[in-house]
DNA sequence: GCTTGCTCCTATAGCCACTGGAGGATGTAG
DNA sequence: CTACATCCTCCAGTGGCTATAGGAGCAAGC
């Protein structure tokens, strides 16, 4: 028990904010450390390293359900990886769809604001675009 | 009163689910239509067009706040169109920065992919860059 | 007229992943 | 010893819906 470090001090190390952490903590996701004394949580480098490797992954869009598997998948290194691995791939698969229904907007978008002449309302690409969804080309888009 | 649509059949033509409808009401961004004796909402032609403009926009991704506004300019068309362009074009900007971190996020997961031997949880590079930020070469993702 | 089954009504709670605030206890620097 | 920062718990709020419970209305067939 030499390094114990302070949830301030540990959300500093890792970037995730000292309500999230306790969040985490509520909902199974990091184990809930010894207390001081005080009853304040005592955080160890093996805390750190597992916040920093849950905020990786939000940041990578997986969610809480999915990184509570890929951390006990690190949790018993002698397993195989492919359960990580598609649970990778099925995020990549969906990064690839929302990527294209993006542009998809982002066409629609430009299409938008090009047309619009900055007059009247009355004349407007923007406003009327958005009112009639048979001006639009792409009923696809969703997100 | 002669086309007067009960919710199911708006929704049915907007593509606005029944619930999402009452919400709208509720939040205040579609006006309570009035009822029949029996008090059920009916709905006429500019409801139905209101919806299908609310709908198109949540598809762009405009916020409610938003739409709020665009709805607002819809009905003072002599207005100047300044404000509906602004808001298109802020929701360029944000789309055009969603797709360019989704594509560094899209490479990062193609690279911890392509580097997962199909072996053992130990030398699983999906496992390896989340634990490791470091081994991570885009640190701004951040969706 | 009666029953069946669909649509509708309200009110309330839940979803996700946090984020913020109130109100109080503890730790630390000067 | 006094500020002040940091911590604690508990609870409420965010956005944009979605779902459920428990009931009322309505159209069609018998």
């Amino acid at each position: 028990m030499s390094h114990g470090m302070a949830i301030g001090k540990v959300s500093e190390a890792t970037g995730v904010k000292v309500p999230t952490i306790r969040y985490y903590e509520q909902i199974g996701l990091l184990p809930p450390p010894p207390r001081t004394e005080g009853n304040r949580r005592t955080y160890d480098r093996k805390d750190a390293d597992r916040l920093t490797f849950i905020r990786h992954s939000r940041e990578l869009g997986f969610e809480i359900d999915q990184i509570r598997t890929l951390l006990s998948l690190q949790d018993r290194p002698g397993q195989s990886c492919g359960e990580a691995d598609a649970i990778a791939k099925a995020r990549l698969v969906e990064v690839k769809e929302k990527i294209t229904s993006l542009k998809a907007l982002e066409a629609e978008l430009e299409r938008m604001v090009e047309g619009c002449s900055h007059g009247r309302v009355e004349s407007c690409q923007v406003i009327e675009i958005l009112a009639d969804h048979g001006k639009c080309k792409h009923h696809q888009h969703d997100a």
